[in-house]
RNA sequence: CGGAGUGUAGCUCAGCCCGGUAGAGCACUGCGUUCGGGACGCAGGGGUCGCAGGUUCAAAUCCUGUCACUCCGACCA
């Protein structure tokens, strides 16, 4: 390809509303251009990082024997209706109608259609398994879109189904999927890592998240350094603490604390360390029986935790008007001592249980209770683990302790079990003429995200750093004087036919600029290798090679070009 | 959904407080000089100041409404 001829929208300045490095970068580069919030359009030169993901993630699926198909974007409410997902999909789901008035959806995932077309085909356990996948726009009507292409509303996706006569030959499908998706991450050139994640009500181990370590993640990755254990923060399990609960040495007093609501303040003021005051959250459960659950103020409340305890799925938090109605006191000085207990269930954290003589709300306005011990001052509280983990914490595998990072998320591989094929049913008849519910496992990968994803992890003063795999062009050649010099000319393009014969992608920097602005635009845009062809070196038969990441280009003869490049590209 | 903020040229922004008929840098067009890390000179093109009302002799500027976008919060006890 040559600039002249190609599209090339490089800019000086970010858009002043870019937030991090790759969408300022994706911006700058001209990789992108916003249409809407959430909603870009790939440019040429972004559509082809966009094409060399994808043309890996349909190699590494074809080659594991999964087929690829493509459905609708636009989506009958019907089918939404019969799973059940029609009420249960909150505001992401964009819905619409037609000018017959009837629903549609615009599919932010695929199960129903997939399921539908499975349970119209299959019949047989002969037929089974299958997998069957595609590469397309989703839309998710996101709260907050924001940076960039790695929360959109509009993106892309490689969602896979899979079904199965039996869970067994699920989990089969799903180690293949684990293995298929590292090989893809690697081959992508990206630092990930694969972490256990919420399995929701289906429940089981069957999910696994594959994240780019990055600080600007929007997901907390829970790791052990000295293991291979990793999860989501959401799941990773917090353990009770090692240690027996210390014999009760303090008298419970009330304190005025007056305005000290927040745990920060309390705790500053009453003289203790965060750990010892013990912070109550009310909400309420479907059933409206007051909840309260008690963490140290030093941890934080795991919500997902929390609603997969017996009889708290769904729960909200408590408004000030019901706690005040049951307790007798405004949020911030709210405890567990004096509560009744037939109306109001507690919770506690299991390293609140490890505490005595701790502080906490007082249940009147304005005061703690210091020195507060269960079984001696109330009953004991019903024990779970509550709590988001924190650095240091007892890594669940018993082999260390856990650290923390942030990652992106770019793959989700998921047991779905029987849940869509239940609703939908979807159903084969098994050896024995029996008729049995399908298993089924779905595996996505974020296509357009994975873009936004490397440049984060590669990027530098300068620009992308994009991986050798995805680069939108291999190679740079930038001729200076290409209008000016018929030599500088000639061997510009005598290398590119070279190149290109030999099935390198090259992009020749013919425009009529000066060479800062050349450079500038070949570093800003990420391209791996450039080769630079001027009069100077063409004196005495040289030209110029340097790698994106290299401090100083080196000079090597014209005449050995193609292989001192075969060589540079196979170290890729 | 709550809070805050921003809409002026393709991009980054100034002008608004204190009303007087729109600017800078980059980008773009032409000519010339330049040509190994985002050149310089001269001459140009481009904006109904988000939109709709209102106040005023006069509105980018003041007032009201509206739309769009951005940020923060939604772990608060």
């Amino acid at each position: 390809m040559h600039s002249s001829k190609f599209f090339l929208s490089t800019l000086k300045e970010a858009p002043a509303d870019a937030e991090i490095a790759s969408q300022q970068l994706m911006l700058r580069a001209g990789l992108i251009k916003r249409v809407a919030a959430g909603v870009y359009t790939w440019m040429p030169l972004g559509l082809r990082v966009l094409k060399k993901v994808e043309a890996i993630v349909r190699e590494e699926m074809d080659r594991a024997g999964a087929l690829e198909l493509l459905m609708p974007a636009v989506q009958p409410a019907e089918l939404w209706q019969e799973s059940g997902r029609w009420e249960k999909y909150g505001p992401e789901l964009l819905r619409f109608k037609d000018r017959h008035q009837r629903d549609f959806v615009i599919g932010p995932t695929h199960e129903e259609v997939i399921t539908d077309v499975v349970r119209r085909e299959i019949r047989s356990y002969r037929q089974l398994p299958v997998h069957f996948y595609q590469i397309q726009s989703k839309f998710r009507d996101e709260i907050r879109p924001r940076f960039g292409v790695m929360r959109g509303r509009e993106f892309i996706m490689k969602d896979g189904y899979s079904f199965h006569a039996g869970f067994h030959d699920l989990e089969r499908e799903y180690g293949k999927m684990h293995e298929t998706y590292s090989h893809i991450f690697t081959r992508l050139g990206l630092a990930f890592r694969a972490v256990a994640a919420d399995t929701g009500s289906i429940g089981g181990a069957g999910s696994h998240e594959f994240h780019v370590i990055a600080e600007t993640g929007e997901d907390d990755i829970a790791y052990c350094p000295d293991s291979d254990y990793a999860a989501n923060v959401e799941l990773a399990e917090a353990l009770a603490p090692a240690t027996p609960r210390p014999a009760p040495a303090a008298s419970l007093e009330k304190v005025a604390t007056p305005g000290k609501n927040a745990c920060a303040d309390a705790a500053d003021f009453l003289g203790i360390p965060l750990a010892r005051l013990v912070k109550t959250i009310a909400i309420m459960p479907e059933d409206g029986a007051l909840t309260l659950l008690l963490l140290r103020a030093d941890h934080t409340l795991n919500e997902i935790k929390a609603g997969k305890i017996a009889g708290l799925a769904g729960f909200r938090f408590a408004s000030e008007a019901e706690i005040e109605a049951r307790l007798g006191a405004l949020p911030g000085s709210i405890g567990p001592v004096g509560v009744d207990r037939q109306k109001v269930r507690v919770i506690a954290d299991r390293s609140v249980s490890a505490l005595s003589d701790f502080a906490c709300g007082a249940n009147t306005t304005g005061f703690h209770l210091t020195g507060v011990n269960f079984g001696r001052d109330c009953p004991e509280p019903e024990l779970a683990d509550l709590r988001n983990v924190v650095p240091g914490d007892p890594s669940p595998d018993g082999k260390g302790r856990l650290a923390l990072c942030r990652g992106i998320e770019v793959g989700h591989i998921f047991q779905l079990r029987t849940t869509y094929a239940q609703a939908l049913g979807c159903c084969y008849l098994d050896e024995s003429g029996q008729n049995q519910v399908m298993e089924m496992g779905c595996y996505g990968i974020g296509i357009s995200r994975i873009v936004g994803a490397a440049i984060e992890q590669g990027h530098d003063e300068k620009g992308i750093v994009f991986p050798a795999a995805i680069a939108p062009f291999q190679v740079a050649i930038v001729p200076l004087g290409y209008h000016r010099n018929e030599k500088v000319k000639a061997e510009a393009e005598h290398l590119y036919d070279e190149l290109r014969a030999v099935g390198v992608d090259v992009l020749l920097d013919d425009r009529d600029l000066r060479p800062g602005s050349m450079f500038a635009d070949m570093d800003l845009i990420g391209i791996p290798h450039r080769i630079v062809v001027g009069e100077r070196g063409l004196r005495d038969g040289t030209l110029e090679y340097k790698g994106r990441r290299d401090a100083e280009a080196l000079t090597f003869p014209a005449t050995e070009a193609r292989q001192f490049l075969a060589a540079r590209l196979r170290q890729d």
